[in-house]
Parts: structure tokens; sequence; C-alpha cells
DNA sequence: TTTTTATGTTATAATTATTGACAAGGATAC
DNA sequence: GTATCCTTGTCAATAATTATAACATAAAAA
């Protein structure tokens, strides 16, 4: 019980909330250009987090400010696209081309973030071959070849209930490893490939619920999981 | 220190994590129609989740169950729907009928679970007026008046990162107490709303992470925040 | 009446996250 | 060049939350 298995090395163990909070942190400097310079209180002015756990964050990743002073804005944006992975533009496959996917094609929040959907798949043979945006439409019988020459690593769905599962098997299958998942339907994958899932009615049902069996929260919840 | 303020008495502090599966079990429950009964075990089985965790989350709620025989497939459904609010047509107004907003008027998913789009808003003059898969869209000038006569207490936004502040503001003066927000902006609102955050560029972030910094999961987290 | 089965509940363990405090490091001003 | 001020990096303590397991109890079936 020395290496191997578990946790592969290195790694420090990264708290999850630390991780989404690093891309908010992210977000926000690519607004502040006023400065040079921005401290920990400022940026927790901004984002709304409090100045002790950004740097605490931060410094899971090394040491990137100057006492006294603060953080370089260039500098830190930087650091933090490194450490996000976003130093690339990152070819994303989204499945499904129905009213939710093909807005999904066109969101701009994902191009703005450096995440370009270069390839759309779909079964229905009426859209197959057809362009949306710029983007042709592949029949997703062909996947695995465009996804292997494409370099695709992340894929998102919004396919049918009843269609995702397969799609996922076949999408792991084709070599994607990460999969952000629109379909309200808990997908089984296996332990390496990072899931994500974004149940849109199940949000609602959560409100749903705030509302009927009415919460009254003591205090703004600094985006605990994400507000309430 | 006696009473008032804090928590408004009753509510045995649900916790979040138990809201959210509970709408994931009803969810199940709309499937499973073949039995009359189900026991914590095969609800386990079907939603991924431990059959311990399941009937504690139940048991915050009451006894919904008969030892020896599980739970009455029909009378959990119809608790979880009361429960969760569900048991009734909720009028939800949608802000912002851009891409992503059309896409979600369409969505089906809402439907399905009650949630009925019944107005939509937008500030562009040339949308106003036109009607989109039979729904008006309305000024967001008259948003107040509509929705106090439409009774309207959820509101989605998907409107320019720019304008979502304001737009909230006017929501929540104009009596929305839920909001399910897409645009990638931290919104601020008062203690009483519910604020629910989908940011999707954030999550495509959050896989970007994990794939650059190759995170070697121990083992298929069961939906812990929501997988990951 | 006995056996079986699955619930409700309590206690425990583990994890995860937040907060506060402070020493040390630079920068700026004098 | 020295002192002061400011802000980081980090440690420790705390707090909140969540999950797991175990078991007594209660209903059903045999």
């Amino acid at each position: 019980m020395t290496m191997t298995t578990e946790k592969e090395t290195n790694q420090k163990k990264i708290p999850s909330m630390t991780v989404r909070r690093l891309f908010l942190y992210y977000r926000a400097l690519l607004e502040s250009k006023d400065t040079s310079v921005i401290s920990s209180e400022e940026l927790a002015e901004i984002t709304g987090f409090s100045a002790a756990q950004i740097r605490k964050d931060l410094t899971y990743f090394g040491q990137f400010g100057t006492p006294g002073r603060g953080y370089n804005i260039d500098q830190l944006k930087q650091k933090l696209i490194q450490i996000l992975g976003v130093d690339r533009e990152w070819n994303v496959a989204l499945v499904g081309a129905g009213n939710l996917g093909r807005a999904l094609l066109t969101y701009q929040g994902f191009k703005q973030q450096g995440f370009k959907v270069s390839t759309v798949f779909d079964k229905d043979k009426e859209k197959v071959g057809k362009s949306y945006h710029g983007v042709l439409i592949s029949d997703f019988a062909h996947a695995k070849e465009i996804i292997k020459s494409h370099d695709i690593r992340i894929a998102i769905i919004a396919v049918p209930a009843v269609a995702a599962q397969e799609v996922v098997d076949q999408l792991v299958e084709a070599g994607v490893s990460a999969i952000l998942n629109f379909v309200p339907y808990r997908i089984k994958v296996p332990p390496h490939i990072k899931l994500l899932n974004i149940d849109m009615a199940a949000e609602l049902g959560r409100l749903s619920y705030y509302l009927t069996n009415d919460v009254v929260l003591a205090k703004m919840p600094e985006l605990k999981e994400d507000t309430l």
C-alpha cells in the first residue's frame, strides 16, 4: 500500500467548491481592467466571496500575490487560465440538435470562455447533412471517427432521455472523457469519465420546494453549492 | 432569544442534498409503474443512491412506508408531489427571448414536470408583440402588471449579463420570489428571494479543470453535489 | 405463532468547508 | 536606510453538513 491506485500522486486534493470559485474569479478578472493590481479584498468585493477564502483557494496552487500589494491582475489571470486549462480552445461535440441542442450550439457564453462547439451530432436523417449556424450536423453513427479525428474530449448531450445512456456509452467508447449532460436522466459512466449534470427541470423542482415550504434563509448564503 | 427571526419555526432543517434527491426519487417513481409497491432497496437500484439514504431522506417528512413491505408507489408519489409543491401547475415567467430563452420556452422537460412558461418578456421592440410557440412576447416594461395579474412567482432569466441585475431587481419588485438564473453573472438578491444559478459555461470550465489536472476519482461519487 | 422482510431511527464517522488570526514579506514614504 | 503600513500565505480551530452503518421495531406472510 505504498503507491499505485487511489489518487494518482500529486494533486493536493482540491475542494470541488474551490474549483468552482476559481472559474468565477477568472471571469471577474476578465472584467476589471482598470487597475493592474487587485487585492483579495477587492476581488472579494466583486465576487461576493470572503477575502480569506479567495486567498486560501489561490494558495492551493501556489503563491501568486505580493504582500503589501496584492495580485497582479494579468499574472493572476494567466495563472488561473493555466490552472483551469482554458489556455487553449477546447473542441466540444454537441449531441442532439433539438431545440435545446441548437440553442446550446449558438450560446455565446461557451465561445467567450474558450469552448467551441465544433461538431454536432444527431440521428435524425432530416437534420443530418444540414448546417446550423455554420456547423454541420453529422450522423451520430459516425461519431467515433469524427470525435477521434477532431480530438474531441468534451461532449455536451441534449438528447431524449431514452437515448442518453446509449449515446454516452458510445461517446465514451469514442474517447470522450468529459460530459456535460443536459438530459434529465442519471447516466452511468465509468469512474474515469468526468460527468456533470445540468438538470434544469430539477432546479425548478427545488425552487418549487423552497417556495412551498417557505424556507427563510438566515442570510444570503455565499454560493455554497450554488446559492440556496 | 426565544423566538422570532432566524428560521421561521417548524421546518426541521432539511439538508439541501435531500431536497435535490427528493425530486429525483419523484421522477424515478413516475417511470416505475410495474408494481404497486417499491422497497427502498429497489428505489436505490433505480436511482443509484443507497437504500439507507433514501429511507433517511424520506423520514425527514414522515413515515410513508410499511415495514416488511415497502412503499406504496402511488402513495409515495403523492407525498413527494406534495412535499415538492408540484401538486399544481406553476406559472413561470421567462425573461429574455434570445436563442437560449427561446429554447427554454420550448423545453419539454419543464412542462412535463408541471412548470408552464406562461409569459415571455423581452426589451427588443422587434420581438415584442410577436408570439413564439404560442406564447406572446411582452415588453419587459410591463412586467410588473403582467406578473401580478398572472400570479407568477417563479422567473427564469436568460438576458445579457449587463441587464441581469436590473431585470432581477424589477422582477423582485414585481413580486417574483424565485429565480432560475442562466446568466453567467452573480446576481444579488434580498435574503427572502430564492435564487438558483445555472452557469453553463462555468460547468464547462470545471470540466476543463478536471480534464487538465487529471483528477482520478476514487469511485464514482453518488451525486454528491452533482457528480464529480 | 413464528419467521421473514423492510422500515424508521439513532448514533457515529467522515468529510468538507469556513473563519479568524497572525507572522512574514514587500512596498512606500520619510 | 529605516520605519511604517499593507496584504499575503498559512496554520489552527471551528462549524456545518452529509453519509454510513447498525439495529430495534413493526407489519406481513407462512
